[in-house]
Parts: C-alpha cells; sequence; structure tokens
DNA sequence: CGCACCATGTAATGCGTTACATGATTTT
DNA sequence: AAAATCATGTAACGCATTACATGGTGCG
C-alpha cells in the first residue's frame, strides 16, 4: 500500500508530493511505484486521517510548496507495519507469462520477436540497477543521514533486484533457444 | 487482464465461470489469479460486449450452469493480444521488498522471524510447483487434449515459478545470513 | 453432524490509472 | 525555440477485493 511507503519515507524527514514522487522514482520504484496524481489524493486522505501533517511554504519565482511531515499517529502506523509479519505471500500477476502460457499457437517468429525483446527490456532493466540505482545509494551514503542499517536493507532490495533480472534473462535464453529447436 | 486469460482458457472449449476459477487455481494462479466474484462480472461483461456466449444447462440435484462460449469477436481480440508484443515491462508491486527497505529500525529477532517465515513460504511455494502444479500438466498431457507447443509453454511458465521461488530462497538465506551477522 | 463442494450472482468499497488543467523557469 | 523541470491538483474511469446472499449434495 502506497500509505505505507509514504509514511516511510517521511519518517526520514518532511516533504512535498513532488519530492516523494522523485524520491520513490529513484529507490523503490522497482517493487513501489505510483503515479503523481495518486501520490497528491493518498497525502490529502493521509493529513484527513490525522497521519501527516502539512505545511504551504510560499515561494517566488515558483509555485508554492506543500511540505508534509509525519505525526505521532503516522509513526505508530508505520511501525505497527514494520512489526507485523506477512503471513502470506501475495499473489503476483505478470503479464508476460500469461501470454506465454497461451502462445503455443504463435507464429514462430512472431514469438521469438517478443522473446528478444522481452530479454532486451530485462537486461537493460538489470544494467540500470547496476548503475543508476547503485548510484543513488551511495548519494545518501555519502551525505551521512542514514545509518549503516539504511543502507544495508536498501542494498539488500537492489541485489534482489539484480538477482530478479539475471535469472529472467537466463530463462528467456532456455525459452528462446527451446522455441528456436521445437517450434 | 482476466479477459485474455478467460479467453485463452475458453479457446480450448467452453466452460462455466466456476470452472474457470478451478483452472486457473491449477495453472496460471502463480502468475494470474482472480476471485470468483471477478469472473463473473468480466463474462457477463464480455458477453454484452460479443467476445463469448452463454447458455444455460439445466441439471438436476446441482444449481443450473452457465456455460460460455468463445466466440469470433473474442478469438480475433485473443489473436490480437497474442500476436502483440509487449513493449514495456510491467512495474511490479512486492509488499515485502518495500517493507524490508524501511526495516533499518526495526527489531533484530522481529526482523529475523520476519524473514524466516518468509523463507518458509517461498520454499513450500516452490515445493508446490515442482509437486501439484507439475502433476497438473500431465494429467492434461495424458487426456491428449493439447498439442506438444502447449506442454512446452506450460512447463516454460512452471519452470519460471520454481527459479522464482528458488531465486528468492537464496536471497533470503543470504540476508538472514547478514543481519544475524550486522544487526 | 459438520464440512467441503457445487454453483450462481450483486453491492459497496478501495486502489490505481488516465486524462484534464495551469503556468513560470531553466536547460539544451 | 523547444523541452524538461518545478509544482499543484481534480474528475472520470477501470480493475479488483470484500462482503453479502442462497441452498442442495456428498463424504467422513
Amino acid at each position: 500500500m502506497l500509505k505505507h511507503a509514504l509514511l516511510g519515507f517521511l519518517s526520514y524527514g518532511p516533504m512535498t508530493g513532488y519530492e516523494l514522487k522523485q524520491t520513490m522514482d529513484g529507490s523503490t520504484s522497482y517493487f513501489w511505484h505510483a503515479k503523481q496524481s495518486q501520490i497528491y489524493t493518498t497525502l490529502k486522505r493521509m493529513e484527513q486521517d490525522g497521519l501527516v501533517a502539512s505545511e504551504i511554504e510560499p515561494q517566488e519565482k515558483r509555485p508554492d510548496r506543500r511540505v508534509y511531515s509525519i505525526n505521532p499517529a503516522g509513526q505508530a502506523m508505520l511501525r505497527e507495519w514494520l512489526d507485523a509479519p506477512l503471513l502470506e505471500l501475495d499473489q503476483r500477476k505478470e503479464l508476460f507469462l500469461l501470454k506465454m502460457f497461451f502462445s503455443a499457437s504463435v507464429n514462430k517468429e512472431t514469438l521469438l520477436t517478443q522473446l528478444r525483446l522481452q530479454r532486451d527490456l530485462h537486461q537493460k532493466r538489470g544494467e540500470h540497477y547496476r548503475n543508476d540505482v547503485a548510484n543513488n545509494i551511495s548519494v545518501h551514503d555519502r551525505e551521512g543521514m542514514h545509518n549503516a542499517k539504511d543502507l544495508l536493507m536498501w542494498g539488500t532490495t537492489l541485489t534482489f533486484g539484480q538477482r530478479y533480472e539475471a535469472m529472467y534473462v537466463d530463462w528467456l535464453d532456455d525459452l528462446i533457444e527451446l522455441v528456436e529447436t521445437n517450434f
């Protein structure tokens, strides 16, 4: 749920909706993302529910900023969420696998085109993690605003992303070979 | 989208909403699932849109069955969907990773409990794929109603599921060790 | 006797996306 | 001169979940 992600980020310090969007895009985006519009509406609702507070910070030459900060109720909810174990795995949805499941009747070349494109996309995303995201984390490191545990947890989710993409590419390579010889 | 999954299954032959739910649970559920209620409402909408047709099959001692079959418009839509390549990766959402991202402040033992539980769940799901789902596919094999290509594609999605769970368990093992020594 | 299975659906709510709406400043 | 960035939001729509509602059959 977006609410928890926003509480998590706001626990590091006050931020605007705009900044939250950017921060998410540069960190959790490969396992949690949201559109600008959803962030704004969710923050508004969270304020009504007393989880966060906002203050308008006037600016010249730039639109005014609405800066949100977490308040005690929000902090309590974040803590509760973090402490509660996930008792069940969420069922995933992977459109590409669904397509493959039903693709026996697809023309060989059409299928190979799709598989190679998909391979390319996962390859690129894997590289993106190794470069951009890793870089982003080390920037926060140098800022010295976060402790070693934070960096460990951020790094570990990044590792997950890399391994996931590597596994995906391997699987696609195997499937491409299978289709080339068996279709 | 559920619509495509339903069209895919109905392309194998007519089925009721109830049977579609069961079939999905026993095959695509680890990359595409739906609740009974959603299946019924979606089928209804698809019939209004002219993608499928339904006929009521009266039964004694059992509630009447509403049997759906795919019609030409549905077949065309399925074909179109299968032939169109996915140009972008869908952004995933993985609640557990989000939690880990913000878990630096969580108590060591609480965190380890969560990690071990999660490891257990993924381990079990991996086994489930190796047993139940694989078995399900070989049943369809013996029925002789599907060709070699179908079985190849079904098997390959199953392989994906197994590798995914194996990767997940490995990652959790590494993280557990990291937390044990560094927290 | 109780539980699982067969079999269908509707209503309310929640989460998320797309489209709409504005407009100045800074970078290429 | 055009595009990206800064900065905010609302409205309509779509997909999915949860809860509600019903009731007979078969098995242990």
